[in-house]
DNA sequence: ATTTTTTGGTTCGATGGCGAACAATAATTT
DNA sequence: AAATTATTGTTCGCCATCGAACCAAAAAAT
């Protein structure tokens, strides 16, 4: 039973807990390593474990009778399953699955739904994360309604960046189409052109981020306000 | 001074609440009327008070860059503000406004902050809601993302007539259009069709819901899962 | 009653993304 | 090494929506 160091952890909001939150929630962290596309949370089951991505990141989509769309996307910034628990639900409609495998500590969800309770400070904090995530939403949804392809797919090759370790995500066009909810040879088209201005970098199954600033300048507004509000009401990196 | 009766109200979530916690908000609700367009949340700024819509409903948008899209419906089934006040923020960068007139209870933000956290069963209810507002801008994010505009369409009108008393809407195609983030003569197009099919009926400024199933038949799944959780959770009609 | 403003109807070319193929290349399996 | 599969590249016609006008009708203002 190996002891986890608060200092040792890259979960950002693991990292923000006071030391009193964090003992509490230590002895039932459990780390485990993820597989990609491993559901996480199921549509309308209830919910018995909640997920601290470290490594990797996890899809939050809703499956509408045409085609699963993502609605959110959780990675060492947040916490899996934070929204049904602590809006006091025991299942969603949403699914929730590993994007970008790695490594998550996994928590009772009884275990946490009383700690929240328990600790004002701790139900605080994920409140608040949960306050970002709907931003977060707010954003999307904008981007969706407003924006060009070429715009929502540098949003998310940025939201993506900011939840891995390095400059290189590992997906597939085909994933990536699925996620915007557009037809894959779209994002191919969408990708050479950000690739043309040296943007990223494509390899099979690999896009290397190159020069972010560029990205922002094609994401018109609909980045950065809930990366904002978290660094306000949460904490640094 | 006027008392309040619980009775009376048309709020769904004033009516859910337990009869102490009712007692408890009870002094401090003042009925106000609303204007088209007033602005009952801005944008970054402190909240000093929420509302609890009795007849119409505001909007709630996200202001990007180019255009304001709309990201939130709160009606008598909700209360404008409750989201940054529960999850903890005293701003958040989206804006809420009267989309049809009518009438509020308008409730003061520190009063309903400390009623919920001595209240559980308030606090619990308030947190339900916010569950429910973040399922339906999850199937706004889809709506946007696999649907075409007639579906989306008829998608808001039924979420607007489910905030409404009758069958009448009033509201120009201007608002629509800014509402849904397309352009005006789109929604002429996509409610002649609409009304050829006797789903509705156009008049200057008004829309009347003719056939709701006939309407639900077009949503595609985006309409009806927030609804059902809310049902759920919080209670019927 | 006349003028002005608001709202809705209509049309035009332009274009972004769809839908559907099929080819080319890289990875994986045998 | 050969065969198979997964992934990416490319193209073509099509359609929904854009962007931009302009007009007609209704309401509001004078």
């Amino acid at each position: 039973m190996s002891q986890i160091q608060q200092a040792s952890i890259q979960n950002r909001l693991l990292r923000a807990l006071t030391s009193d939150d964090f003992s509490r929630l230590q002895p039932h962290l459990e780390t485990m390593t993820s597989q990609l596309r491993e559901d996480l949370i199921e549509a309308g089951e209830p919910i018995k474990e909640l997920y601290f991505p470290e490594v990797g990141f996890a899809s939050i989509v809703i499956d509408g009778l045409a085609q699963k769309i993502e609605v959110g996307l959780v990675g060492r910034e947040g916490l899996v399953g934070a929204a049904p628990l602590l809006l006091g639900t025991d299942c969603t409609p949403q699914q929730s699955f590993i994007q970008m495998a790695g490594t998550l500590l996994r928590i009772d969800a009884g275990v946490l739904r009383i700690a929240a309770q328990e600790s004002t400070s701790l139900r605080t904090l994920l409140l608040r994360y949960i306050h970002t995530q709907m931003i977060q939403a707010s954003l999307t949804i904008y981007a969706h309604a407003a924006l060009k392809l070429e715009s929502r797919l540098a949003r998310w090759l940025l939201m993506c960046h900011d939840r891995v370790d390095g400059d290189e995500l590992v997906l597939t066009h085909e994933f990536l189409a699925m996620m915007l909810g557009v037809q894959r040879a779209g994002v191919t088209l969408a990708l050479q052109n950000l690739e043309g201005a040296g943007r990223i970098q494509g390899r099979r199954k690999r896009i290397r981020i190159l020069d972010r600033d560029k990205l922002l300048q094609l994401v018109n507004g609909s980045y950065g306000a809930a990366e904002a509000e978290y660094a306000r009401l949460i904490g640094g990196a």
